[in-house]
DNA sequence: TGTCCCTAGCGAAATTCTTTCGAAAGTCAG
DNA sequence: CTGACTTTCGAAAGAATTTCGCTAGGGACA
């Protein structure tokens, strides 16, 4: 049985499915007093249907709404990603609305009510920014078909899920060949969660360029942390309690990178004639620390434009080319890189 | 006639004002073929009896929505009050739609239009920070009624606009005050824009404490920038070109205080043995930066908070307390100042 | 096992709102 | 004055929503 032409009705869909108008009308407006499983059906039919309520003709909005989710907005990582987001809001001509996550995100019952609203508010979509959702978080969204863009996922996403990002590997691999070349050799890596697929794209990045010059991985040389400045100051610390200190450090971001030069200032440490440092992120943090952090420029402002064009392109229904967009990273050589102490 | 109780229908309205049911419905819904004088009719109707469309009633936003419109978001003080904003908005409850304006707000139209926005979507207000919005851009947000609060208004608002801010004027007096203590004697300003109400109260508050001390006030010594790096560096420049160089600074924003670091090393000139320091803000930047800077802590976080809150208030028709509210600010003396050379 | 009561799920009917379309009244050129 | 056009309005039909009561499937309990 199929629709005879014509705009849908209310009353066509329930001859469809065989129930009353009412009932679906109550799908339609979300009530509670509808069995799941006629609720799948008579969704199903709408959809088919391409049924659109009187309302939502009428609503349909002069400006498309995205959301944004950040973990935390008060590093310069966060603002130049934002900067980005907006300037491309702008424009497109598109709203944002902002929210922090904070490290533990809500609750599951309330992701789902949120979730849930992004649906009811017609919102086109959000972009997640190396935020603690979990797959299972995303999926609230996903189950919505709420078109989800995740920038440097903090757990690995469900494979499905657009993701921005730059690239994290050949950063790491530049960052360490720039340090080999100088002549360390041991050079350890302080990087963010273990479980952040950016921090362990350095890391295998780092890895990569170690091997391929022969130069043996010393496990006791990796630290994980969470990208923060006081990651750095107890990375350092817990790296200078071995027998056989570094003569470099790759940081997982500058931040981690100004936490090192603070806690290398503290202990008289020269660098970068004791030490040579690198950065990640190339955030203005690297340009003003002294000495100006050696870093891997993340395009961050790109990467904020482009997740909010995909997201769109995605809410647009278009297909994509992939499901996985990485930006190219630069090594920025400064002044906290030297030759290694002979 | 009045009507009897219940809640009113387009049918109630219609007997109400003697057109038919269609035409009330007609007027609801904004159509064109309804003449002037029925429409005033039938509004006046409408108002009265409080009628509200079914619509109307589903679209009840659950959650309130405030817009958050920058200048710029890539700085600390940004980031800060943003996430006071953020914060409580989240405790609250609210969404925030956030938005840059640039240096040069969107002209005039797009003004209007944007505040007819604000209007359409039911959002309870605009926070407006640091921005170029000028008099006759909140006029704009005014006539329609939607509450405005400014963070640190760059042009002087209309004295009916709600502001929050810092003690601006202590603040200023407080760092003159810490440098003159250690003996200096010629202690430059370099300020933000000539407008910026808060610029403008930093610099009282030197002048106070310098003239309370009996220090003669030199007109050459006191600069204005806007508040970035680059103002600090040219700033500097500009100071030791005079006859009688200054031995101290201070500097209307961390931003500012870091141009001169910049700058002054790039000279070699010693801070804080050759020239002592004092920035403003309080943000990350003052802590990380080397040496430390001095600087007067504004509670960012905390007047992020308040804007919200008192928006929120306003919203609600409450009556405020005030007009302004200045939130303290703290001198925090790091390593950026010493006693003057003799 | 039977009885009672409760609740979720659904639809008939009534109510409310919107749209279509044609009629009445006004306007204007010729 | 006439005919063509426009504006304004409402009758009627159509669409969507709400109310309210029915029914069936489950416990709880004797």
């Amino acid at each position: 049985m199929t629709l005879t032409g014509r705009k849908p009705t209310l009353a066509a869909i329930a001859r469809l499915t065989g129930v009353s108008t009412p009932t679906v009308s109550k799908v339609v407006n979300g009530r509670e007093d509808v069995a799941a499983e006629t609720r799948a059906k008579v969704l199903a039919a709408l959809e088919e249907a391409g049924y659109e309520s009187p309302a939502h003709r009428r609503t349909t909005r002069r400006t498309a709404v995205v959301e944004v989710a950040f973990d935390a907005i008060n590093s310069n990582y966060a603002s130049a990603l934002l900067d980005g987001i907006l300037a491309q809001a702008a424009a497109m001509g598109v709203e944002v609305v902002l929210s922090v996550t904070g490290s533990v995100p809500a609750a599951g019952i309330d992701l789902e009510r949120r979730a849930q609203r992004t649906v009811d508010e017609e919102r086109s979509g959000i972009i997640v920014v190396t935020s603690a959702f979990t797959g299972s978080h995303l999926a609230a969204f996903h189950r919505r078909r709420v078109p989800v863009v995740v920038i440097d996922p903090l757990n690995p996403p469900p494979s499905d899920v657009v993701s921005v990002g730059a690239t994290n590997w050949a950063g790491g691999k530049a960052a360490a060949e720039h340090l080999l070349d100088l002549g360390h050799r041991r050079i350890a890596y302080l990087g963010g969660p273990e479980s952040a697929e950016c921090s362990q794209a350095r890391l295998h990045g780092y890895f990569s360029a170690l091997m391929s010059r022969g130069v043996e991985v010393d496990p006791r040389l990796v630290r994980h942390g969470r990208f923060r400045v006081e990651d750095g100051v107890e990375g350092l610390t817990g790296l200078l309690a071995l027998d056989e200190r570094p003569t470099a450090i790759f940081a997982g971001s500058d931040a981690i990178a100004v936490g090192v030069l603070r806690e290398a200032r503290q202990r008289r440490i020269h660098v970068p004639e004791e030490l040579s440092l690198v950065g990640f992120d190339g955030t203005a943090l690297a340009e003003d620390s002294v000495p100006a952090l050696t870093s891997v420029a993340q395009p961050l402002h790109d990467m904020g434009r482009t997740a909010l064009r995909t997201l769109l392109r995605q809410a647009r229904g278009e297909q994509l080319d992939s499901h996985r967009v990485e930006l190219a990273t630069q090594l920025v050589v400064r002044e906290s890189t030297a030759p290694a102490p002979a």
